[in-house]
DNA sequence: AGTCCTCTACCTACCGTTAGGTAGGGCAAT
DNA sequence: ATTGCCCTACCTAACGGTAGGTAGAGGACT
């Protein structure tokens, strides 16, 4: 029933059902991930994790929808913090790195549905995050206008971000065979975190 | 053995299929298209495709080489391009748009695959990007020692870019949801090519 | 204390379906 | 007559999911 990590802690059969799953999903994909693997993973046999979850589409689902309301929590703590002009868009741009340097799995399964266009899911993906993304674009507009930033399309700039933070974790395995070692070190992150906000920076200010 | 398209071109079965295998595994992936579709889509059945195709690997493979002979020649043009300083890099972002634009199927298969790591291919799709990295990068770092860039780490700066532009298309159907509309429209791409290029030029020009 | 019941968590064995791949025949063109 | 292309029929393996059963913990009653 419950498991004592080497940590100390305990989990339940259920959450250690979710883990291995948010790992085979992120790595091998919803079809290319079996029941098999993930109930090998844990210990058990597929039956009963089916005893756990009803199907591997419910089993998806409460493993997107837990990251969904782990991230749209980070991130909402993130932008209500008070700050101002470059300040403020630092802020979240670091938190942003921060949350996906401590969440990879998130980052690839994510990428993964908006490749997909949220095949696997009844939930309108895009819907979910489009206030976040009007308000951000709203903010930038505002800062725009009152010539804090350097004027530019705030919503093609906030999908080149995305992309350009995005794409480091996602495509992290790709993006090792380029620079040459791992690129999810610890330094690395540090590295492509600073070096996005100085290139940010200095697209937007004078 | 050949149909004659509406545009009265001939293409040959084994070209049908090439063309049909792209599009699903761009759509589905590689786990998430089978045989069956594939065939289905060409008009024929599973083992007269297996006839021209040893294996779904053997074909996912052929379609993946020829993905890559066809960007690496267009990229090859576009860096031999004479030309200097700012100028020669727009040149070949313009050209990478222009590239993306008409193959989307292409770069949703080469994000899948960085996804993947490479799983399902035996070559090193990062070594044999790694030569063009490696030259886009000394070029820039020419550009900055000689002052016409800003400084900025230029391998950092390129996985940036990277992600920047190919996010636009491999995550078109996403994207689609948050500025409302179809993000694939030749509008949209081209507004999404300036904004990117002048992005980038208000981060490297003074 | 002992016994009865219920519940949870897991198991083995099996279901129908679909996957990739093979064998071999028909048939048209050369 | 040979070759090339496509077919039907079949194979084995793996998939998601179900049926039915067992071991043990906990509670209630006698």
């Amino acid at each position: 029933m419950t498991e004592t990590t080497a940590s100390g802690t305990t989990r339940s059969t259920r959450d250690q059902i979710l883990d291995e799953a948010l790992t085979c999903f992120a790595e091998r994909g919803y079809e290319g991930t079996s029941l098999n693997d993930i109930a090998a993973g844990v210990g058990i046999r597929r039956p009963s994790l089916l005893h756990h979850f009803p199907s591997k589409e419910a089993l998806y689902g409460d493993v997107f929808e837990r990251l969904l309301s782990e991230w749209l929590e980070r991130v909402d703590s993130a932008i209500s913090q008070p700050a101002l002009g470059w300040e403020k868009a630092e802020l979240v741009l670091r938190a942003c790195f921060e949350l996906f340097a401590e969440t990879p799995d998130y980052v690839r399964i994510m990428r993964r549905e908006a490749l997909d266009g949220g095949l696997h899911l009844g939930i309108d993906l895009s819907g979910v995050l489009k206030p976040l993304f009007d308000g951000a674009a709203t903010y930038l507009e505002s800062q725009m206008e009152a010539g804090t930033f350097k004027r530019h399309d705030a919503r093609h700039l906030l999908v080149t971000g995305y992309g350009a933070i995005l794409t480091f974790f996602s495509d992290a395995p790709f993006i090792d065979g380029l620079i040459e070692g791992d690129a999810m070190t610890p330094q690395n992150v540090r590295d492509h975190c600073e070096h996005v906000i100085s290139f940010f920076k200095a697209a937007l200010l004078n």
